[in-house]
Parts: C-alpha cells; structure tokens; sequence
DNA sequence: ACCTGAACACCGTTCAAGT
DNA sequence: ACCTGAACACCGTTCAAGT
C-alpha cells in the first residue's frame, strides 16, 4: 500500500511528445550504459547514444540520482512482491533468511555500484530515491518481524541494522568480484548471528 | 617478519634530491586531499599544492593506487602491532573480537572511500596495495586462529569471509556516515555469527 | 514547453622540450 | 635523471538561442 503509493509519485503530468519520447529512451539508454558501466558511467555518453543534447538530458534528471531512480521503476514492488512470497513460502527461519537475504543482495546489485548508493540514500531523505530505499527497508521489517513473531531471531536484533549488514555484503561482493557460494556463506554467518539459539528463546 | 619484509620493498634506489623533495611533498599533500576529499581526490590538485607539475606526479606514482600505497608506509605494521596487542591483552573472546574489529574498521577507514579500494585490492594481486592488505589479512587469521585454539569459534568460520564482513560494516558505515555506537552494534551481530555457543564446541 | 549545442571549468594522462 | 607545462580527450554543468 504505502509502497504503491511511493511509486506513483513519479510522473504526474504528461509530457509533450517528443519530450516523452526522450525521456523514454534516456531511461533506456541509461540502463544499457550502467549495466555496461556500473553506476558512475557517463552522463555524456548517455545523452548522446539517446541522440538528444546534454541539456536535455539535464532538464528531465537533474542529478544522477534521479536518473537512477528512473530506471527503478518497478523496483519497489518486486521487493515487495519478493518479501511476501518469502514469507508465504512459510519455511524454516533460516531457509527464510536465506532466501531473503539472497533477494536482498540482488535487488541491492541492481548495477555495479549500486549497494553504496543505495545504502547511503537509505539515511539520507533528501534524496531521490529515499523513497525506494525506504520500500526496501520496510520489506526486510516486514520480513525480520514475521520471524521474531515466531520468536526465531534473538532479542535486541534491529531490522534496520540487518538491512546495512546485508547491504556490507552486497557491497563488497560487488566491489571485490566474490563468487555467489562465498556470499551465501557470508549470508550465512550473518544469520548466524541474529537467530536465536535453540535453547533459549 | 613478513610484515617487516613487505614494508621494506619500498622504495630501493636512493632518489636525487631534488625528486626526493618532490616525492615527499607529493605524499604530503596527497595525505591532506585524500583527508578531505576521499580516496577519489583529484590527482591534479594534489600535484598543483604540492607545486609539481602533473607528469612529475605520474613520474612516482604512475597509477593512484600507487599514491595511496605510499601514504601507507608504516601502516601494516600498526595493524600487526594492533592485532598483537589484543591478543596480548588476554581478554575473552567476545572482548577480543570486539577491540580487533573496531582497530580494523579504524585501518580500513583510513580515508574516506578506502574500505572498497582496500577490500578489492585484496582479492587482486596486480595491486600495489596488495601486499598491504595481505598484512591486514595475516593479521586477522592470526587474532582468529588464537581464538579458534580455545575452541571459542564456530567450525567452518574462514578468517576470509570474516574480513570480508568487517569490511562490509567498514565501507557501509563510512558511505552511509554511521554513528560509532552502531557501528559497534553490526559487529556484534558478526560476532554473534561467529562465537561458538556456550553448549556445543 | 522543450531542445540544441556552444561554452566553461575541471580532470586524467601523455610527451616533447628543457635542465 | 628528473622536471615542466602544453596538449589531448573526456566529463559534468550551464545557458543563450532557437522551434
């Protein structure tokens, strides 16, 4: 609900054609170069293999960041989608936990690059995609409050701080090339460490 | 004594004064933007306050890595003594993982951006840094392998992945600008994931 | 209302010319 | 052996001129 919400205050008024029709192949263009480039790729390639002139570029995203958000359109609700069919699935905790955190990872790796920026937008509400991060964040809750319910995480466990451990990992796999066996085992010493021990609740 | 030996593949040939000058002023002055701006610091600044022109810059640093290496000098050794002092200090185990990943975050954050360039270039042994890093890794290992001899460690835990987590809480917390006491919060949540339980060895 | 493209400041990198 | 600084290619950003 809130997450739908969020994501309809993207375009409000309709543009004029040809404005459209840049707008539309900017996001293409910038989704190509930053899976080519990662994150930081070039503004100015982008506009020119969109065909259009800097400034045009400028005017429907004034900083990168808004650029990015753009080509996140979807991706709010995917989260959402996948943290409810994780707890749907209703698996042990740390099947849960796994599958999620594998989730989590991918949506953060979105492009190379990406975990950095959308860990640092998570505290920083002035910026475009707060609001995105802001969706992840309420996901992950979403996820870590159905376990503890059942009382499967220890006590004291911040869903907030599981978030930025997560995104640590997204982070440095991305940033260091680390096969996808070796994060899961980094996953899995983190799960390690927020679920409760068998014995004491 | 690996250590030592690393740190003294430095710099070999003695330099003519006047490129002696230059090269320490460079270091200098790198210190300095690297300490405001980051590790991405622009290279031609450094050059124009340390008064050199820019191909004397590249003259001694040929790549950026380079630089950041050289600023590093006596580092390697700190982490060493550091890692040695914690188990010198005799503390149990959650103690001693606590002061020794604070003292690696602390040396990973060196500056600004270094926690990525510092992890990457562990797992890259084309980097002039990776010597470095492989002191901060054999540091590691060793402090683990302390521990794991009293049994305190969970089986299975890899000193590698270990790092890799500090790492993660390092470059997040210093993208993100997280405070200090929840810095120590994340890695409690690591320790937590590695401690052996009180039960079962 | 929107686009173009020239213009500016900045950066990394190279290299011929100097001493 | 070392330094200088011009030169090149690239990038982000702005803005006057156009339609």
């Amino acid at each position: 609900m809130t997450a739908a919400a969020s994501e309809l205050t993207e375009p409000v008024k309709p543009l004029r054609a040809d404005a459209q029709r840049n707008y539309d192949k900017l996001v293409e263009t910038a989704r190509e170069v930053f899976a080519e480039r990662g994150t930081e790729g070039s503004l100015d390639q982008i506009a020119k293999r969109a065909g259009v002139g800097p400034g045009t570029l400028y005017r429907h995203f004034p900083t990168r960041e808004d650029l990015i958000g753009a080509l996140m359109r979807d991706w709010s609700a995917r989260v959402v989608a996948d943290s409810e069919a994780v707890i749907g699935a209703g698996l042990p905790a740390r099947e849960t936990l796994q599958r999620w955190f594998l989730a989590l990872v991918e949506h953060l790796t979105l492009h190379r690059g990406a975990a950095v920026t959308l860990t640092a937008a998570m505290d920083d509400p002035g910026s475009p995609i707060h609001g995105k991060c802001q969706a992840l964040a309420a996901a992950n809750r979403h996820v870590l409050d159905h376990l503890a319910e059942d009382g499967a995480l220890r006590k004291g466990v911040e869903a907030r701080q599981v978030m930025r451990l997560v995104s640590g990992v997204a982070t440095i796999a991305d940033a260091a090339g680390i096969p996808p066996d070796e994060v899961e085992s980094l996953l899995g010493i983190v799960i390690d460490g927020i679920v409760a021990d068998p014995a004491g609740g």
